[in-house]
RNA sequence: GGUCGGAUGGCCGAGAGGCGAGGCAAGGGACUGCAAAUCCCUCUACACGGGUUCAAAUCCCGUUCCGACCU
């Protein structure tokens, strides 16, 4: 029988090592949920592993992106269950590793993405920047009184989808919500790992000075070239996005460095509200032996 | 020794008698098509001691510290 692990976890907790190390023992195959280890080119900065790091374990879903093009949800979703469906058949487990929350739940869980519309969308957007925040806010309460419950009036990027929701599907947004417990592979195992606040710090710190060293500016100054500042997503990447400010003169390389290192801090903190609202996920800390802890967990 | 100017929350920084500016950091949280994104909440400070006043971070006196200048 073919499973489906997981590990997740806040960057800069040692997710990749592990997975590898997990997939050494039992046999799989490993794939990306990192929505910007996605992108071609984008290596240093997002700590991406190396093809010789790789062990000789096949690894799904890294560098399958432009980086001038977008990643969305659904799209990933897609390609990623598609690629378990194919290890499988060949007989292999799957180890999803990667700290992008979103892009996790989407492989899990029944999550159905209504299209999206680039026209209905940019209405949408034009109505925002002409009326303002409150008045798309005002027409989802009208619409869908459910979803503005739950969605915050300022935060108009979620605003904007939801209204789009309804008006592509006809439906109000929340028809096309959670039901809970709708999990597309019951039997996967998920395993979180987590570390001190202190330690954490300390090796973001030292991860991204160890970017800097590595030539973080020119793989930036590359993919400037490859047209990073076109697309949306990739531009957005931790580190890619203070670099690329320092390109445009409002940062210094010191600052930026600095910046990146705050940015990742704060990145983390989100990862860990994210992931600790999922009751499915195995805690594992540092002071405990992870690999065995986890091989014990995946055999029992 | 003298004169003048400062002293505000972890940091930056406004306010110049009467609802605790704001920003950053930190912490907590939300989040189903940009998610390394987007958004929300919290953090009760005015160097110290007196005084004036119904009311003082804001005015007065003194003390301490910092800075500039003078002798």
């Amino acid at each position: 029988m073919s499973k489906v692990i997981v590990i997740c976890g806040a960057t800069a907790t040692g997710k990749s090592e592990i997975a590898l190390d997990i997939a050494e023992h039992i046999g799989a195959e490993i794939i990306n949920a990192d929505s910007m280890q996605l992108y071609r080119g984008m290596d240093i900065g997002t700590a991406k592993l190396k093809v010789a790091e790789r062990r000789g374990i096949p690894h799904h879903l890294l560098d399958v992106l432009d980086v001038s093009e977008d990643s969305t949800v659904a799209w990933f979703q897609d390609r990623a269950r598609s690629v378990i469906s194919d290890i499988h058949n060949r007989g292999f487990h799957a180890v999803i590793v990667g700290g992008t929350g979103l892009y996790i739940k989407a492989i899990l869980d029944d999550l159905n993405f209504p299209d999206t519309n680039p026209e209905v969308r940019s209405n949408l957007e034009k109505l925002g920047e002409e009326f303002g925040a409150n008045f798309l806010f005002e027409r989802l309460q009208e619409l869908d009184p459910a979803a503005a419950l739950s969605i915050d009036r300022a935060n108009t990027r979620r605003v904007i989808r939801a209204l789009e929701v309804i008006e592509i599907t006809g439906k109000p947004f929340t028809a096309n919500l959670p039901r809970e417990d709708s999990s597309r592979y019951p039997d996967a195992l998920q395993f979180g790992l987590v570390m001190d606040r202190e330690s954490l710090r300390e090796r973001i710190n030292l991860r991204v000075d160890r970017m800097w060293e590595e030539g973080f500016v020119d793989e930036v100054d590359q993919l400037i070239n490859l047209g990073i500042t076109r697309g949306t997503t990739a531009q957005r990447a931790l580190g890619y996005a203070q670099i690329l400010q320092m390109r445009q003169g409002f940062l210094t390389e010191d600052e930026a460095k600095e910046e990146t290192k705050r940015a990742s801090r704060q990145y983390a903190r989100r990862q860990e509200t994210w992931f600790s609202r999922d009751q499915r996920i195995h805690w594992v800390a540092t002071h405990q032996p992870r690999l065995e802890t986890i091989l014990t967990k995946i055999n029992s």
